[in-house]
RNA sequence: GGACGGCUAGCUCAGUUGGUUAGAGCGACUGGUUUACACCCAGUAGGUCACAGGUUCGAGUCCUGUGCCGUCCACCA
């Protein structure tokens, strides 16, 4: 074996091994139970994150962890179009050749557009095969797959049927840059400094007379078509019917009264634009307002703005607008001023709302999928953000699924050639088109990308096909197990994947017909979902391309090895906290992997018994009379940690998981166990029960390790001889009870206060070094101690006597009747330990740090009187606390009596 | 404006249902080639648990309020 471990020389062979021994294959087996995990679906062009490395390190660990405890486990893999982000990138690049998609056409596009993807995509598919993923990836999905497509394209005819998908004019969040409207979800509020304008109206029938009103956006005013007040504004007695000239594109304007208006806001008055304000919009409904739309769809101004300011991009019509008012006299006042102004998620420029024609969803089973996660059939981890959940499905607004693209499912919603677009008579709606399609036209539509993700836990597994469904399992893996994503798109995926579920799921029920809890039960499309929190660089900030802080995880795989990733990137993720991320972490994964490496090294050096170690033959291996007190506290502890990680990874705890292990493995077997075995392995006579209860430890730590440092863990179990001819991967860790049984079942019965007396000389030990340390000794010098104890302690002391001396570089510790004079002193739990120094000893420094010691004491005990006086404590506190202040009392009083002994015997 | 989360050692974080003297890793410092590992071992220093009240025999932990940081929702032109 390496000195060192060198996971380029195992991560590649290993994860080729299994893929092809079919590892990862996705079983139908009737005989054991299902674990399903549906990957979150990266964008097809998109490459490894630290976030994608996060969350599909959780996800394998789950199904490695599933395969381990013998499920027919799933993890189905696949990647999604990305609408928006795609068609951008595909634009772009045609524009460097000097082309527009209008130039290509719509099929040309498209078939273009494939081929980048083809060419682009599925890097991501790689990258996760070198993190080690376990996905089926003879089952990977795109969205655009024809199977999926003709999903979604189903799933719309269903909703149009039921009532659910209409189309209408309406106000919807455009974006200027894209081309297309947007859901509410893509829109990003963000502040921005702008000004507010105090523009000057002229009453009609009072020239010279002015109205004033506030606006952050000038450039819409050739849209005004009314003024508005608040109806029980008393500063305007007698506004009401009265008109004023629109200083813009001059015309009469109504002044109105609507409830709508903010009396303290501005000045009071509103000016209406119904074209370009949701709001305005609404008030332009009521009052049956005319809407002048003065922008074109890409932010320009339009011919109704006026030939000034005809083509001119919106914010340089602001400018100009400004300018002409203030020229006019009616710009009144100009002052800064903070908002908030929708940004489009992509483009990351300011939307636009506008009116146009688009396809709505009112969404279904909203009520049901309240139930299933307030009623806990969907458990959240952590469970908090089923709150931010059922508040967005309490107020819950129709969703805009048609974008004005060419990348993705084209609405399948045909129009009768020459017939009036609006009138749903001459609409045809089916997955394959009409018969006769001569006639017909499709809407040039194609719909939002959630609209397709929504189905992915249905859509990877057959259906709507009945033969595919069976073929692929969806009885049989549905509901998946788990889902693993971010909080950020709960609402965008997770709520719209559990609405699709309950809709879709199973024999289609009415609209009117709410679920029962048992159908809610089925058709869910997981049980668990865990919820990680957001990777952050070191100074807080999200991770992103244009920050440029983002690691490429390749790197670090390069650098410190797959395992050594996952292992780093675990160990500092807390359950649903931001995650600070640091190199270093990273580095400490890597060391992990390396310390098993070189434990495991160190065991074979022993070079005993490396071959077909199995569980049962290796505790036969141990001689019951030979077990060493330390050998029963490292059995009871690797019990207690067999059953507090089994524990954790139920609670998908994984930081705490990793703690416990490392607690385990590196604290108690490596720098205690390990060490104290080294004198044993010198030829002592139980060398090789000591050996045995190594391999015992070791065996399930690689065991528990597994699913999160896979590779190191299958090749450690190969080396060691574990496996019995078998990849790690289908063993499990054992539980507490089972190796407790099993060591009873050879004629072990472990001492339970073996733990604390192991406990309590580690604390022996490391006080006599430091007291050595005190004194510059170095760790191998051999030093003789001396010490005065009654005798029950003493004959423990006695009995850990050899590993004492190792442990603490010692040649002696002897029992002594009296304090010996002139000596450094250790007061312990175990009575006085004396240190024999050849040369002289400084009594000052002795003394100073005896009292010091002394003080300290005294302060403790103090507090403990106090609270002992105290008969509201004696009277109320549970008698164990009581009781253990009382000891601790004592305790720390016979160790006063100590010190000041060992002062005295200083002088 | 509303909701949620965070504030514990220089840094990053643990800290179960309130109960001994608040922990770990990293970093700092000191010492170290003992039959694995310097990607290691041993030791030391370092904390008014954000602040203010309250409940309690007892509060990092429970309650109320405040501050700062972060996230989401809403969007007054």
């Amino acid at each position: 074996m390496e000195k060192a471990y060198q996971p380029k020389e195992v991560e590649d062979r290993l994860y080729e091994k299994w893929e092809k021994d079919g590892s990862f294959t996705g079983q139908i087996d009737q005989n054991k139970p299902a674990y399903s995990i549906v990957i979150p679906p990266p964008n097809v062009t998109g490459v490894l994150t630290m976030g994608h490395v996060l969350n599909n390190t959780i996800q394998d660990i789950l199904a490695r962890r599933a395969r381990q405890n013998g499920c027919a486990t799933l993890w189905l893999p696949g990647t999604d179009h990305a609408g928006i982000a795609t068609q951008t990138k595909v634009e772009q690049q045609l524009r460097q050749a000097g082309k527009s998609k209008h130039d290509l056409g719509r099929e040309r596009f498209i078939e273009h557009a494939k081929e980048w993807r083809d060419k682009h995509g599925g890097i991501i598919l790689k990258q996760l095969r070198k993190l080690g993923c376990s996905c089926d990836w003879d089952r990977t999905v795109h969205t655009l797959d024809q199977d999926y497509s003709d999903a979604v394209l189903e799933a719309f005819v269903r909703l149009f049927k039921n009532g659910y998908v209409y189309r209408g004019k309406r106000m919807v969040n455009w974006c200027p840059v894209s081309l297309t409207a947007l859901s509410d979800e893509e829109v990003m509020m963000k502040p921005q400094n702008g000004k507010l304008y105090k523009i000057r109206y002229e009453l009609v029938d009072s020239p010279g007379e002015f109205l004033e009103v506030s606006t952050t956006r000038p450039e819409t005013i050739m849209g005004d078509v009314a003024l508005a007040i608040h109806p029980d504004d008393e500063r305007w007695p007698a506004l009401q019917g009265r008109k004023v000239r629109r200083p813009l594109q001059p015309a009469e304007i109504p002044i109105i009264a609507d409830e709508a208006v903010e009396k303290d806001f501005g000045t009071g008055m509103l000016k209406i634009t119904p074209a370009h304000d949701p709001l305005d919009f609404e008030i332009g409904q009521r009052h049956n307002l005319e809407t002048i739309d003065v922008l074109n769809a890409d932010g320009t101004l339009n011919e109704f703005a006026g030939a000034e300011f005809a083509g001119m991009d919106r914010f340089d019509a602001r400018k100009a607008t400004v300018e002409k008012l203030r020229e006019q006299g009616d710009l009144i006042d100009e002052e800064d001023h903070a908002n908030n102004v929708g940004f489009s998620e992509r483009a990351d420029v300011p939307i636009e709302p506008r009116l146009s024609e688009q396809w709505f969803l009112r969404y279904p089973r909203v009520e049901e999928a309240k139930r299933a996660v307030s009623e806990g059939f969907i458990r959240y981890f952590p469970e908090r953000w089923s709150k931010t959940y059922l508040h967005w499905l309490d107020n819950i607004q129709d969703w805009c699924i048609s974008r004005q693209l060419w990348w993705g499912h084209r609405i399948p919603v045909w129009y009768r050639k020459g017939a009036p677009r609006n009138d749903p008579q001459n609409w045809h709606v089916s997955v394959n088109g009409p018969d006769d399609p001569e006639n017909w036209e499709q809407d040039e539509d194609v719909l939002d990308t959630w609209a397709s993700s929504w189905l992915w836990p249905l859509a990877t597994m057959g259906w709507p096909d009945q033969d595919s469904m069976q073929k692929q399992g969806l009885e049989f893996f549905y509901p998946t197990s788990a889902l693993v994503t971010g909080p950020d798109i709960i609402f965008f995926w997770v709520a719209r994947m559990i609405m699709a579920g309950l809709e879709f799921k199973g024999d289609p029920v009415d609209p009117k017909t709410t679920l029962t809890d048992d159908q809610i039960k089925q058709r869910i499309p997981f049980r668990d979902v865990y919820f990680t929190g957001i990777i952050r660089d070191s100074k807080g900030r999200k991770m992103s391309k244009s920050l440029g802080n983002s690691p490429d995880p390749l790197d670090l795989i390069e650098k410190y090895g797959a395992d050594g990733l996952r292992h780093g990137i675990m160990s500092i993720a807390p359950k649903g906290q931001d995650i600070r991320f640091s190199e270093e972490r990273i580095e400490q994964g890597r060391n992990f992997c390396n310390k098993l490496w070189n434990v495991s090294r160190f065991r074979q050096m022993a070079d005993e018994h490396t071959q077909e170690s199995t569980q049962e033959e290796i505790i036969n291996r141990i001689n019951p009379a030979q077990l060493s007190q330390d050998d029963h506290a490292i059995l009871l502890r690797l019990i207690q940690t067999l059953d507090e990680v089994d524990k954790l990874y139920q609670q998908y705890e994984f930081n705490s998981v990793l703690h416990s292990i490392y607690r385990f493995f590196w604290n108690d077997l490596c720098d205690w166990y390990v060490e104290n075995s080294k004198p044993r392995m010198r030829g002592g006579e139980d060398k090789h029960t000591c050996l045995a209860v190594q391999d015992l430890c070791l065996r399930q730590v690689l065991l528990l390790l597994h699913p999160v440092t896979p590779f190191i863990t299958e090749e450690l179990w190969q080396v060691l001889g574990f496996s019995g001819g078998q990849s790690i991967q289908w063993t499990s860790p054992d539980k507490g009870s089972t190796i407790s049984s099993a060591l009873t079942n050879a004629g072990i019965t472990l001492d339970p206060s073996a733990l604390d007396e192991m406990l309590s000389i580690r604390e022996l030990v490391t006080s006599m070094r430091a007291l050595k340390a005190d004194r510059n000794l170095a760790n191998n010098k051999q030093v003789e101690f001396s010490f005065l104890a009654e005798d029950a302690k003493a004959e423990i002391l006695t009995k850990h006597q050899s590993s004492i001396l190792s442990s603490v570089g010692a040649a002696e510790l002897k029992r002594v009747s009296a304090a010996p004079s002139g000596m450094p002193a250790l007061v312990t739990s175990f009575g006085s330990v004396y240190l024999d120094l050849s040369s002289g000893v400084d009594v000052a420094a002795e003394k100073n740090r005896l009292s010091k010691e002394l003080a300290s004491l005294q302060k403790v005990i103090s507090s403990i009187e106090n609270k002992l006086g105290n008969s509201a404590f004696t009277d109320k506190a549970p008698a164990q606390v009581v009781e253990g202040a009382r000891r601790q009392l004592a305790e720390n009083q016979a160790k006063i009596k100590e010190t000041e002994e060992a002062l005295k015997a200083l002088s």
